[in-house]
DNA sequence: CATGAATGAGCGTTCATTCAT
DNA sequence: TATGAATGAACGCTCATTCAT
C-alpha cells in the first residue's frame, strides 16, 4: 500500500488553453464518478478515459498516474470545503448568534460539503493513497477550523483552554457523524434521506450544544 | 468493486476435524495480518498462504476466494464484538450505576474492541466489498445495542421514545469517534497514544453524559 | 537506456525439479530465438512466451522482467564460451604447436563461439541493457584470456612487456573480425558461408602471425 | 525490427529553402544528440522535437516517421565519411610514402571519423534498422574504399589479386578494431583516453603493416 | 487432501503518429 | 506551414484462480 518509489502526482500540465481546459475539467468529473461508483482499486484508467469522452492518452497527458487523479479530485474537494468554511466561520464571527445556532449552522455547512458526492468522499477519506503533504494540509485545515471555533466558543463564555479542547472535539463530531450520516443515506439510497438528514443535524446540533454548555463558565445561562 | 457474478463467499468446508481446524485458523491470523499491514487490494493470496506456513492451493481449499477470506475474517470480528458487548450490556442491567458510569463503561468496552488490531478494522470497514447479508447482520448488531441501551436509559429517567432516539445517536457517536481516534493513534504509532486515548474516552464520555442529562424528564437530578 | 531504478535480474527460482527445468529451458530458447530475429527492443515477453509454448505468467514465474532473459541468455553464452575457451587454451599449453597453429586454432575456437548463433550473439553485445556486474565477468574473461595467450606467446620467444601488449591486442583482433565475420554471414543467409568463413580464418590467421612474429625477439626464425 | 510494412523512409521534402533547411538542420542535430545519449529505442520523437525547438507536428513535416530520421542521420554520417576517405585516399594516391606511413594516415583517419560521435556512430550502426538500400551504399563505399586500398598496396609491390584480399581485409581490420576502440574509450569517459587512441593506432598501423608486408612480391624491399 | 506450477484476463502506462486549428 | 492536443495500439507485468500430480 505504500508507494514503492516516490511517484509524481501532480498534474503534468496547467492547462491554460480553452481546449484542455474542457478536457482535465471532462477527466476529472469522470474520475470522480468513477471513483465513487467502484471504488478506488476496482477503478481503471482506461474506464475513466472512456467515461470523460477521451482518449487514454489524453489522460495520460494531463496527469501522470492513476493515483494523481485521486490527488487532484482531493485537492478539488479541499479547495471547496476550505472556501465554504472560511465564510461560513467569518460570516458567525460577525454575527452574534446564540450558541446553539453556531453549531447548528456550522453542522449543517458540513454536512453540505459531505453530501455534495459522498460515495467519492468515501473513496477520497478511506481508500485513498494520499501523499503525505496532502494528509498535511488536511489536518492543518481541521487545526485552523478548530481554533476559529475555539475564539467563537470563548466568546460565548467558555474558558480559553477549555475552548480549545472543546472545539477540537466539536471538529472531530461534526466530521465523524456527518461522514457516517452520509454514508448511511449512500446505502439507503436517498429516498426519506432529506428528512432523516434533517432529524439528525438537529441531533448532531443537540449534542454538542449539550456538551458546549456544561464547559461554560456560569452553566446557569441559556443561549 | 461490486460483484460482477454472485460469488460464493462462505467458506468451503466446515472445518470441524482438529487438522484443518488449524489450518484455517493459521490462513485467517495470516490473512488478518497481511490486510492489516497492505491494506485489502495490496494483499495477494500467495502472500497470505506463504504467510500461513500453507500452499495456495490449499487456501482455495478452505476458501473459494480473496473476498471470502474477508468476509471470515469480519464475521469473526463481529462474533467477538457481539459477545463482548453482550456481557457488557448484561452486566450494566444488572447493576446500577450512575449514567456517567453506564456511558464510560460501553465507551471503553467500544474502544477496546477498536483498539485490539486497528489496521485490521480500518481494512474491514473502509475497503471491504462485503456482501449485503453481512453488512446487514451488522446493522442488526448495531440495533440491538441500541434497544439494550435504550433500556438502559430507560431505566435513568429518559422517555421510552426519547432514550430510543438518544440510543441510536449515542451508538453512533461511540462508533464513529472511536473510530476516529483508533485510525489516528495507528497513524501516530502509539508513544503517548495510551494518555491520549484516556483523555478521548474522558472526552466522549462527558460529551454523551451531558447530551442524555438533558434528555431526562427531571434535568436537575443527577446521577 | 540507463536503468532508471535497481531491478532485480536475476531468475526468481532455481528449477531443480524436472518438470519447471523444462520450462525455463524452453523459455529461455525461446528467448534465443526470439531475440536474435527481432533484435532486443521489437522482442516482446508475450511473443517468447508464446514461442515457448508456456503462458506469459509462467514466464514471469521464473524471470522477473525482459532483461533478466536477456542476462541468462547471456550468462549461458558467456558460461560456454569460459569452458571451450579454457580448453583450448590448456590445450595449447599442453602441446607445443608452431605459433602460426596455436593462433589459427584460437582463431578458429572463436570463430565456433561465434557462429552458434550469430543473431543472439549480436543482440546480445551489442544492443544488450546488460548489469555492470555481467560486463565486469565478460572484461575479466577478456582479460584472463589475453593473460593465457600472453604465456603462450612467450614460450614463441616474444619478451613478456611485447607479449602482454600483443596478446591483448590479438584477443581484440580476433574478437573484432569474427564478430563482424558473422554478422556478415548472417546477412548473406549462409550458402557458401562455410567457405567465406574457412578464407576468413586462414586470412586473419595469416594477418595476427605476422604482427607476432614482428614481435619476436630474433625476428629471424620463423615458424 | 524488420518493417511490417513497407514505409517510406525518405525525408519527406527536399528543403532547398533557407527556413526549412535551418528546421531540418536542428531537427538532426537533435536527433543525434538523443540517439546518442538514450540509445534508438528509448529515444521519443517528442524528445526530439522538443530539443529541436520544434514542434512535433513540424518534425513529421518532415520525417515520415522516427526510422526516417535514423536514415537521415546515417546519409549524413556515410556522406561524411565518403568525403573524408575520398580525400584522404586521393591525397595518399598523389603522394608516394613508405607503406607504414600510408596504413598510418588510413588508421587515423578512420579513427578520426568514428571519434567524431561515438555515441551516435553506436546507435547508427548497432542498433539501427536500416533499410537495405542505405546498408547497400554502406557496402558500395567499403568496397569503393578497398579498391583503391588495393591499387596503393600494388604500387606497394602486392600482387593484383593478393592486393585485393589483403586490401579488403586491411578495411575490415580498421574499421572493426577503430569501432571497438571507439567504443571503449566511450565507456571509459576519456580522460587519458587521448593516449590510448594514440597507442591503439600506432598498434593497428604494427598490425596491419606486418600483415602487408608479407604480401609483397620482394618482401626485402620496404617503402 | 496438499501442493505449487501453470494460466491468462486485464491492468497501468508509453509514445509514434495524426489532424483540427 | 506550424502547432500541440488528441489518439489508441501495444507493451511489460501482476495476481486471483485452477488442476495435474
Amino acid at each position: 500500500m505504500q508507494p514503492k518509489a516516490k511517484r509524481r502526482l501532480e498534474p503534468r500540465k496547467r492547462p491554460s488553453q480553452g481546449r484542455s481546459r474542457d478536457t482535465v475539467a471532462a477527466i476529472l468529473d469522470a474520475a470522480a464518478r468513477v471513483f465513487a461508483a467502484s471504488g478506488y482499486a476496482a477503478a481503471t484508467t482506461n474506464h475513466i478515459a472512456r467515461r470523460a469522452g477521451v482518449s487514454i492518452g489524453s489522460l495520460y497527458e494531463y496527469f501522470p498516474n492513476k493515483d494523481a487523479l485521486l490527488v487532484a479530485l482531493t485537492e478539488r474537494h479541499v479547495d471547496e470545503a476550505e472556501r465554504a468554511l472560511t465564510v461560513e466561520l467569518r460570516t458567525l464571527a460577525a454575527a452574534t448568534l446564540p450558541l446553539e445556532h453556531v453549531v447548528e449552522r456550522l453542522v449543517r455547512a458540513m454536512v453540505d460539503l459531505h453530501a455534495r458526492d459522498p460515495g467519492l468522499h468515501r473513496v477520497l477519506f478511506e481508500q485513498a493513497p494520499l501523499p503525505a503533504r496532502l494528509l498535511a494540509r488536511i489536518a492543518g485545515l481541521e487545526e485552523a477550523m478548530a481554533r476559529a471555533v475555539a475564539a467563537l466558543l470563548v466568546r460565548h463564555g467558555i474558558a480559553a483552554d477549555d475552548a480549545a479542547t472543546a472545539a477540537r472535539m466539536g471538529v472531530q463530531v461534526m466530521e465523524s457523524l456527518t461522514h457516517r450520516l452520509v454514508l448511511h443515506e449512500v446505502v439507503k439510497g436517498g429516498r426519506e434521506a432529506q428528512a432523516a438528514a434533517e432529524r439528525q443535524v438537529r441531533e448532531i446540533t443537540l449534542l454538542l450544544t449539550g456538551y458546549l454548555e456544561g464547559k461554560r463558565l456560569q452553566p446557569a445561562a441559556t443561549g
